[in-house]
DNA sequence: ACAACGAACGTTATATCATATCAACCCCAC
DNA sequence: GTGGGGTTGATATGATATAACGTTCGTTGT
């Protein structure tokens, strides 16, 4: 079941909740949400794609946040650490978490047509996968399913 | 179901069978295995582990069979694009495929302990997400399904 | 025979993604 | 006010990947 999927939303909805949250779970777990974090985070907020390190150290750059590398992948290694964010191995790039506060195992939809991407929760796929390493003894601590292709609208458009 | 697990098994005969799966696949499709070609399968397929690319270029290198990136990237391209091998992405590192002629979708079980890497046929998982996929209308094209965690030897040792 | 072509390879250069390291700063507990 | 942990700033470098163009070689059509 997907948290948005790619349906028509109003995404400043998206955008406000997913920062309330985040401040929330920071101030109840002791976590900074400083400046240079919080921002990262409205940037992969801004729209539900993944976005490269050096795609945000570009906007962090020209709003005179930092302008190194290290300084946007610290900031996106503090999201991911605390499931703000995820990783698209795929891409090599950061998404937005759309349900951080939630333990999940998600999943990924990934369109090779407009670049969005979705988070599902993918709870079949990934019991399934655990299913198969545990009857072979493997000890799953962390996975990645990603899948790409194309999106409804995009299927619409090509047809 | 593993092909190959993580289970004691004479390894020569992995090899031997994959490389002759390959020939067989290529003469029967018209595919060029070239040496450089051949060469990198027969290096991949030395280990259950994912190789970098720049791993097998060192190999290459002192074989005197070619010496720059390219050379390696584009053998490794023919390899996967063919399915005698498959990409890692959570490695950005290839891995030998141990069910070359079969189409098939294919899971990882990565080692964090000792890097090797299983094969699964994983029709579950990927029949999971595929459902998941089709009920948001978003038609999979390709996929990574990869899972990290210890292989039942290193779940062993660290108990 | 030989020109035209396509596939593979060689080579240079460069793009893209990521981290090690050390210094400066700030807050806060003691 | 001193010490320690966490964050940031800055420099340098490492690791992964591809663009572009020329060369070689075998095949094919004439």
């Amino acid at each position: 079941m997907a948290i948005m999927g790619f349906a028509r939303h109003d995404h400043r909805v998206c955008i406000d909740t997913a920062l309330r949250r985040a401040e929330d779970r920071c101030c109840d777990e002791g976590l900074q949400l400083t400046p240079v974090r919080r921002r990262v985070l409205e940037i992969l907020l801004a729209e539900h794609r993944a976005w490269g390190a050096y795609e945000v150290l570009d906007r962090l750059r020209a709003e005179g946040l930092g302008s190194q590398p290290p300084v946007a992948y610290r900031a996106l290694d503090f999201l991911v650490a605390n499931g703000f964010a995820h990783r698209i191995e795929r891409l090599n790039a950061f998404v937005a978490c759309v349900v951080p506060g939630e333990r999940h195992a998600p999943c990924f939809l990934i369109c090779r047509g407009c670049s969005a991407v979705a988070e599902t929760l993918g709870q079949r796929a990934s019991q399934a996968l655990r299913d198969s390493a545990g009857e072979l003894g493997f000890e799953v601590e962390q996975f990645a399913i990603e899948a790409e292709g194309l999106c409804p609208s995009c299927v619409e458009s090509a047809a």
